[in-house]
RNA sequence: CGGGGUGUCGUAUAGUGGUAGUACGCUUGCUUUGGGAGCAUGUAGUCCCAGUUCGAUUCUGGGCACCCCGACCA
């Protein structure tokens, strides 16, 4: 894409009112705009960034038997209320709205409920089982307090994967699986290092279940790291006598370090709650009816991505790892050179990568490289009159900074 | 939801009970062109509603929005 077509702008200051460093990068950088507190619009080079993440995230659950569906966004007030999670001292954050005859209706803030009643109509048979759909969809949540950017919004999209087990003991084995895939898809994003498998409670969910937490200045948990080498953590909210007994853990709370961590997935073993609750059965070989053992499995897509610009960022701007970026290469041409510039960037399209071409004329070389470092793809390649004269022109590495001079004819063997 | 703070061009800010200023951006022209250039030019603003007042952007009341701390976070 070339940069004179791309309409979004960077801004060199960031809007006073933000104070997270996601929400101040982004927005300088022209990724995202703020519509509301809580409630964001991704803008060309922003949804770029939450499609390369959700694709990572959508190849990973199809690894494991995921099959993608899309629900909606409205609810039916009758199937919540079989679960009693209509209730708003059950469910605090529910968005509710009303149909022309006043019929409630609500607002998806997760999709155990329709799900379930929707696979009612797909689960009979044992040989139905197990069975893994998820989505990537749009949920709302009527959060009491937005903040921290694209940390804790309103309306978000999320990466939801629900579980559909004969027993126990298929749950599990999926479940212990799953662990392994979250880490997989944070591995890619670069946080893999970071983040910890974290014990914590389920909530109306389950009695536990796994949070993935990502060490961070900017985190709103606090958890205790329990195991280094196998990236195990215990939430310090959840920290208590029984957890311990639970989980057969010999710690000391004085012992264990801690730190700062953003919740960036969680797993949840749902058990029968659901099933129970809504009716769902199978019939096993012997012709006996059972109730499907469910879990559930979350990644906010936005907050995942608020998190790696979180840990990727220096002073000049944001650092995507490659997997991520928006682009592949940042190309930049300088004054007197666009015929040049304009075969090197046809060239690169042509060998498959994408390209953001800073074609902009009339505009100095030094806010090309600081709009280039603001933006964060992590290689720049610098078309210059002066390298150009001997047939050079320059690489830079967005992370360490460093500048290589490199002849135009190897540049392509280079990338 | 409790506490606190803030609302002035697109952005960042100054200021005032009496014509609202600056910088960045954007327009136009010229000069520049390897780390946010220079000169000139034009452009655009007091969150909303009421009250007090001859006159309110400023004072008072209400509303709305945003931010921070806490609580909450299925």
């Amino acid at each position: 894409m070339k940069f004179t077509q791309l309409f979004s702008k960077t801004k060199k200051d960031s809007p006073k009112d933000e104070v997270s460093k996601n929400a101040q990068l982004l927005i300088k950088a022209g990724y995202i705009h703020k519509e509301l507190a809580g409630v964001y619009t991704y803008l060309p080079l922003g949804l770029r960034v939450i499609n390369k993440i959700s694709n990572i995230i959508r190849e990973e659950m199809n690894k494991v038997g995921g099959q993608e569906i899309l629900m909606t966004v409205l609810q039916d007030k009758g199937l919540w209320e079989k679960t009693g999670r209509w209730n708003d001292d059950v469910v605090d954050d529910w968005f509710k709205t009303k149909l022309k005859n006043d019929t409630e209706l609500g607002l998806g803030f997760t999709h155990e409920e329709p799900l379930v009643n929707l696979m009612k109509n797909h689960i009979n048979s044992y040989k139905d089982l197990p069975i893994y759909p998820y989505q990537i969809q749009t949920k709302f949540r009527n959060e009491l307090r937005a903040k921290s950017g694209l940390m804790r919004g309103r309306e978000f999209l999320m990466k939801d994967m629900y579980s559909f087990s004969k027993d126990k003991e298929e749950h599990e084995a999926f479940y212990e699986k799953m662990k392994g895939v979250y880490m997989n898809i944070f591995n890619k994003l670069g946080l893999g290092d970071k983040t910890y498998i974290t014990i914590s409670s389920g909530g109306s969910f389950s009695k536990y279940s796994y949070e993935f937490q990502t060490m961070s200045e900017a985190g709103e948990d606090i958890i205790y790291i329990i195991d280094q080498e196998k990236k195990l953590a215990i939430n310090k909210d959840d920290f208590n006598e029984e957890i311990i007994k639970d989980f057969n853990l010999e710690i000391k709370k004085e012992n264990l370090i801690s730190s700062k961590s953003i919740e960036i997935g969680d797993i949840y073993s749902l058990g029968f709650k659901y099933s129970e609750a809504m009716n769902l059965k199978y019939t096993t070989k012997d012709g006996e009816d059972k109730f499907v053992y469910m879990g559930c499995y979350g990644i906010g897509i936005p907050r995942l991505m608020g998190a790696v610009v979180e840990s990727n960022s220096d002073d000049k701007g944001i650092v995507w790892p490659k997997e991520i970026s928006p682009f592949d290469i940042h190309l930049i041409g300088l004054d007197k050179v666009a015929d040049t510039s304009n075969k090197i960037y046809d060239g690169l399209i042509e060998r498959g990568f994408s390209v953001l071409y800073d074609d902009r004329a009339d505009t100095s070389a030094g806010i090309k490289f600081n709009d280039a470092d603001l933006i964060g793809i992590p290689i720049q390649i610098i078309i210059g009159e002066k390298k150009l004269k001997n047939n050079e022109l320059e690489m830079k590495d967005r992370k360490t900074q460093e500048i290589k001079t490199v002849s135009v004819d190897s540049l392509y063997d280079l990338l």
